[in-house]
RNA sequence: GCGGGAGUGCCGGAGUCUGGAAAACGGAUACGGUCGAGGUCCGUAUGGCUUAGUGCCUACGCAGGUUCAAAUCCUGUCUCCCGCACCA
């Protein structure tokens, strides 16, 4: 409809001419900083995630403001990253010219959408004035050895021409392009994240206003386990072997031991010997091929033998290593004990390569048969076959003990691993953060000078990074010694831009410092976050493992970014996901075309609570089309005949206002949404018949919760002073509510249906209708008599049951009940 | 395998926490009305039976249980979605 149309590009005009949204640092008011995650701006425009991913903030950002709070609501854009530089391979387009293209037409249809956001506190990840703070951090981490370079196994992605950090591979794919990642051994950055592993993990505990499901997904990957290393001796040497177990109570069933294929040991220990090309062979057939299917649990487990021989420290069993594709080297040491008799795996290696099992644990009742024994016993029992010491004992207790014992004996110690690795950050890409490092060939890796810009000439080849054949980049001067030196040609991950935004938006001008922590600290941390689940183990782990550093840089006084984190659901057509790859996206803006950003914005509301998945529907978008329509249809005040409804409206109205702000608080907006509609359908459908006055004042409060749904139009109707997005939310007047006046609505509506049934049922041309209703409810229906007769379209008569007078010729009086009366009708 | 979430009319979904006449709100379809036609708008119907009536039966994935009373609480089970997965 082109009148909303024009209807909300004019009040767009006047939000931004009037800088309606801004925020400020208000300390006499409550603050409340709301943000969603911020977008990649592809050059496709917003998808309909998009759409209500930002529809939720906005209506409780506006909420929120009607409330008094002061609100902080921005936007930013996360800028750097493949897409862009893809793009620039494949159109020859500047990676720089691509995304400030994507950006503005993102910008543009936000605005479009009429969201409230502050424009002023715009980012974008690629302004140097931004990833200048990326280099600055990373210097700062750099001195605090938060930030290292080692030469290490790396999640290779051919396809995007780059390692991966190990958030970023998903079942053996990369999760941007979904090809096969493979393992390269290479010299590259990482930040020291484990060092957080413990409090990212308890601190968990604290963060009750996240999902359930995102805490156990961090949970796990964190994957703090609880153990023992324990030392064995190399057999006929003086070098040590550690393992790590979190059972040391089997430690005397230990019957043979794995190595990971990759575990550097083991080149070392077959060199010279009749196994070393065997057991080459075998390292590149798992290492190399398998790296990913081997980490599935149905993989057959495969091993070789290496000619080596270890020490169990506690009962001087020689015990054969083997390496095994079971074993990884990323976890624990890299080499296990393995006890057949009480774990899987170690059963079913032994079970293929005929190695003995040693019972060391069994249950109370009977006996175990190592010849029988289909699985391993991994139930709790008693120890057997072990030390004098513990054999008896129950052996969850014994575990402990014999743990201590090991200690005391030096020969192992408590430890705790995690799952959790370091955070691979270097990329082998152009368009990222500039690594701020020079290589000089005295001094070695020292800090560059930041700003290190990003050079716009560039070449792109689609082969290796652009950077590393840019001469003018790479020689540098060492920054100490101002010899010659080669400048790093990696740029960082960006996920390292997403993990500190929220923080600048705060102060996003300063150019002197990465921000003021008085304005960071009145802010911070955020209220609410908003967006997909599909960041639960990258982004929101990083930001909150940034949040801890800049903590102990002094930056930061909290331990937690984000208060109360809310994933919305997908949206679904067609019971599918919407994709490009499947053909169903519907295009936002094609809906705010045809119906307008207010209808758009309400109905991906109304669709269902917003944290539940949705179903597009083309067609039940119509139902929230008429609502507005009939919102707006009030614009003419009709002629008003009685103020009959003037009681019962109020008592609504207060009603409707104290639900709804209830159902806003709960991100409960399809019921809030649906309280609208059934109160102006009552409006509509009583129009005439409550006083002008009364409508005004009831309107003006309408408009004034509808302004967090559709603003537009609540603007345009809106008679009070200023803007209704700056109104206060209406006051609940407890006193007009009506219980009672309400039910008596209610009765009249159901004695209306019945008569209209009957009616239907004696197909007999009916003109009067006589009704008998208990003594006390007469009133209620003497009340109401005008309506029931308009909507019956019949006259109507009503007496008491016990007016001895009524007119009854066929005694129909004497059915009547409670809340439900006789009827007679001629 | 482990963990999380969900199953309610023709459809999308309320209701479940806190047990008390299931189906709010919206959509679709059919019929009727309004209208010059279309759209709009209004009304009625959409599990079964029955009717000068407001009644009865059946129903919240399936099967049990607790209770005067269960979509709601408990136990078991099936299906679907999501996450993790040889972590020693």
């Amino acid at each position: 409809m082109k009148e909303f149309r024009d209807i909300e590009l004019k009040w767009q005009k006047k939000w931004e001419k009037d800088k309606v949204f801004e925020a400020e640092e208000n300390r006499k008011k409550e603050k409340c900083y709301i943000v969603e995650f911020f977008p990649y701006p592809s050059s496709y425009g917003l998808h309909m995630g998009h759409a209500i991913n930002y529809s939720i903030g906005d209506v409780f950002a506006r909420y929120k403001r009607l409330k008094g709070f002061s609100v902080l609501y921005p936007m930013g854009y996360d800028a750097f990253g493949l897409p862009a530089e893809n793009a620039a391979i494949k159109e020859g387009v500047h990676p720089r010219k691509y995304t400030e293209k994507s950006i503005q037409n993102f910008l543009y249809q936000q605005k479009r959408l009429g969201l409230s956001y502050d424009w002023n506190r715009l980012i974008k990840t690629c302004d140097v004035k931004y990833y200048k703070w990326n280099q600055w951090l990373f210097l700062k981490f750099f001195e605090k050895g938060l930030a290292y370079r080692t030469k290490a196994p790396a999640n290779w992605c051919d396809s995007c021409g780059t390692v991966l950090a190990n958030e970023q591979v998903e079942d053996g794919e990369c999760w941007r392009c979904r090809s096969k990642v493979e393992i390269k051994q290479l010299e590259q950055w990482f930040l020291r994240i484990t060092k957080y592993a413990d409090e990212l993990l308890s601190d968990l505990k604290k963060l009750d206003g996240w999902p359930h499901r995102i805490k156990l997904m961090q949970e796990n990957w964190i994957g703090r386990s609880q153990g023992t290393e324990i030392d064995f001796k190399l057999k006929g040497s003086n070098e040590k072997l550690k393992v790590f177990t979190t059972r040391p109570d089997t430690l005397w069933g230990v019957t043979f031991m794995v190595l990971a294929p990759e575990n550097p040991l083991v080149t070392e220990l077959v060199k010279g010997t009749m196994y070393e090309k065997k057991t080459k062979d075998f390292i590149d057939k798992v290492v190399l091929e398998e790296k990913f299917e081997r980490t599935a649990e149905d993989k057959e487990k495969e091993g070789l033998f290496i000619g080596k021989y270890a020490i169990n420290p506690v009962n001087r069993d020689d015990v054969p290593i083997y390496i095994a594709n079971f074993v990884l080297l990323e976890y624990g040491t890299g080499a296990v004990m393995a006890v057949p008799a009480h774990d899987q795996r170690d059963f079913e290696f032994a079970k293929k390569y005929k190695l003995p099992i040693k019972i060391v644990i069994k249950p109370e009742n009977h006996d175990l048969d190592p010849e029988k024994m289909m699985k391993a016993y991994i139930e709790p029992g008693i120890i057997v076959n072990s030390d004098k010491k513990f054999n008896g004992k129950k052996n969850l207790e014994a575990s402990t003990e014999i743990s201590k014992y090991l200690e005391e004996k030096k020969l192992g110690r408590k430890m705790v691993q995690y799952k959790l690795r370091d955070w691979l950050i270097s990329r082998q890409r152009y368009w990222g953060t500039p690594i701020p490092i020079i290589y000089c060939e005295k001094c070695g890796a020292v800090p560059a000078e930041i700003p290190v810009l990003l050079p716009e000439d560039v070449k792109f080849s689609g082969k290796g990074n652009p950077l590393a054949r840019n001469e003018k980049f790479v020689n540098a001067r060492c920054s100490k010694c101002s010899g010659k030196a080669r400048r790093e040609t990696d740029t960082m991950d960006s996920f390292i831009d997403s993990s500190w935004y929220f923080l600048r938006y705060c102060d996003n001008k300063n150019d002197k410092k990465i921000f003021d922590s008085k304005k960071v600290d009145y802010w911070v941390p955020l209220d609410y976050y908003i967006g997909g689940a599909e960041h639960a183990v990258m982004h929101l782990l990083y930001c909150r493992f940034f949040t801890k550093a800049l903590r102990d840089l002094g930056l930061l006084k909290i331990d937690e970014p984000v208060i109360n984190l809310f994933n919305q659901g997908m949206i679904n057509k067609g019971g599918e996901k919407m994709s490009k790859s499947r053909g169903n996206i519907v295009d936002p803006m094609s809906i705010v075309d045809n119906y307008g950003a207010d209808t758009l914005r309400t109905y991906l509301l109304f669709l269902s609570a917003p944290d539940k998945d949705k179903e597009w529907d083309d067609e039940a978008i119509d139902g929230v089309y008429r609502f507005l329509r009939k919102i707006y249809s009030f614009k003419e005040r009709v002629k008003v005949k009685s103020s009959i409804k003037d009681k019962l409206l109020e008592s609504k109205l207060n009603r409707t206002i104290k639900e709804v702000a209830l159902d806003i608080e709960e991100f409960k907006f399809n019921l809030a949404i649906s309280r609208l509609m059934q109160l102006t359908n009552f409006i509509y459908n009583n129009k005439e018949n409550v006083s002008l006055k009364v409508f005004e004042t009831s309107f003006g409060k309408i408009l004034i919760m509808l302004s967090c749904f559709a603003p537009h139009l609540a603007e345009e109707l809106w008679k009070g002073e200023g803007y209704v997005c700056l109104a206060e939310w209406p006051d609940v007047d407890e006193s007009k509510i009506d219980e009672s006046l309400e039910k008596e609505e209610e009765q009249t509506e159901k004695i209306i249906e019945d008569i209209n049934h009957v009616v239907k049922l004696i197909k007999k041309d009916v003109k009067k209708c006589f009704v008998y209703t208990l003594p006390k409810e007469e009133k209620i229906y003497k009340d109401n008599i005008e309506t029931i007769s308009m909507k019956t379209n019949l006259e109507i008569k009503i007496f008491s049951v016990n007016d001895k007078n009524k007119y009854d010729p066929e005694k129909k009086a004497a059915k009547a009940k409670a809340g439900k009366p006789a009827i007679y009708l001629e």
